[in-house]
DNA sequence: CGCCTTATTGCAAATACTTGCAATAAGCAG
DNA sequence: CTGCTTATTGCAAGTATTTGCAATAAGGCG
């Protein structure tokens, strides 16, 4: 499953699965909606009193900095986040050949952030396609 | 001149013109850099002592939900703004109002590079177009 | 120009979010 | 399973941003 896939990754990149982590990324994985820091905090804190604010606002950083969740700015007071689903399904089009590469999110998520820096747009990762030659066209072209 | 036009057309739709609102947006405007709502009250206020800082944040979210300014998260703890200025070449595709902003080529480039390097891939720069959603139906979207 | 309506401001208080630091616990090695 | 290293947490205090409300002033009208 992919999820599990993600997380196991994280792991080997050195971050720690803390329990309150899994609380609040599956909390917005099951659920379907954006959701703000405070809203998250009462939830988990329901069933898990000794989670702690600053806490929430720290994990939910992470989680949007590794890319599992989506910071969404409404124009309120307040920032919502929701949960990333499919997250990396870019494609690489040849123009050329027709062939379609995957790309990972890195790249992508570098572009979004750009975006979302710059010009306060907020970039689909569900429809990012880019059209150009593949590696095997641009060497068969030269001969 | 495109800036003169904006602001009347503000002034036509109630919005009112006000000192602070102006001086704010001189600033941003002559300023090429982005500045966050304490750089730009302690540069107004340098000759406008009267300004109010909460008159500054007020109005940078107006400028903003108005289409002059861009807000940028730079994942910092405090947001910036900068002028919106007319960028260039590819286009950035609003799914909910069907806006089209063009994004200037320094932001591609860069992804381009880093496609290059990892996928020797060559991204075609004429059609690259992300679909998403944009700043102002972003924040309107007040649910 | 002077009056009127009401959008906007300034102030102060409230709320949202971040951070320093000591204590805790994840994950690895043995 | 046990001990070690250090990423992460909780707490409390700090900083960033928003907001209610009375006072001010922009822009329209005569």
């Amino acid at each position: 499953m992919r999820h599990h896939h993600d997380i196991q990754a994280l792991r080997k990149q050195g971050f720690r699965l803390t329990r309150q982590r899994m609380l609040i990324l599956e909390l917005l994985r099951s659920s379907e909606r954006h959701m703000t820091a405070d809203q998250i905090y009462a939830e988990v804190s329901q069933h898990h009193p000794e989670i702690n604010l600053a806490t929430v606002y720290r994990t939910l950083q992470w989680l949007h900095q590794v890319g599992l969740l989506r910071k969404i700015d409404v124009g309120k007071d307040r920032l919502e986040y929701e949960y990333a689903h499919d997250a990396e399904h870019h494609h690489l089009i040849c123009k050329v050949c027709g062939d379609q590469t995957q790309i990972d999110n890195h790249v992508i998520q570098t572009l979004q952030a750009h975006i979302l820096e710059h010009y306060g747009f907020e970039a689909d990762p569900d429809h990012v396609a880019l059209f150009g030659r593949c590696a095997q066209c641009r060497a068969a072209e030269t001969e």
